[in-house]
DNA sequence: GACATGACGGCAG
DNA sequence: CCTGCCGCCATGT
């Protein structure tokens, strides 16, 4: 049971995360580099270990920096990673995001605006 | 309270 | 080019 979520960058992490276009996907490294600590990658894969039992946040979306599937085995029940995003017209194969590089959104790149969290 | 581990990533060797 | 080690921070034992 986590105490603090609110507080920690698990929020924030899941700030972004539901920012993600839906079709789109992004990675831990990036979205630990937005929140301020680049070299924190692993956390945000925690914050999402625990993000999904929130159906709100479309952890399947992120992945890791080479466009791999590295968290699928964290997705249990009927829908798989790979799955959830067939759904969203994500095509992936051997765990392998295909055209990663265009579907790739980086909140550093995307979110320059920076809308308060 | 110390130790090990984990959905990562960068850099050294 | 490929392999391995280290850093980062929270959690569980």
């Amino acid at each position: 049971m986590p105490k603090n979520l609110s507080r920690s960058f698990f929020r924030e992490v899941y700030e972004v995360v539901m920012l993600i276009p839906r079709g789109r996907v992004t990675t831990y490294g990036a979205i630990a580099h937005y929140l301020g600590s680049k070299t924190s990658a692993r956390m945000a894969g925690w914050a999402l270990n625990k993000a999904v039992y929130q159906a709100a946040v479309p952890a399947h979306r992120v992945v890791n920096r080479q466009g791999l599937l590295t968290g699928k085995r964290h997705f249990v029940g009927t829908h798989s990673m790979q799955q959830l995003l067939a759904l969203e017209g994500v095509m992936v194969q051997n765990d392998q995001v295909q055209n990663f590089e265009k579907l790739f959104w980086d909140p550093s790149r995307e979110l320059t605006a920076l809308p308060p969290l």
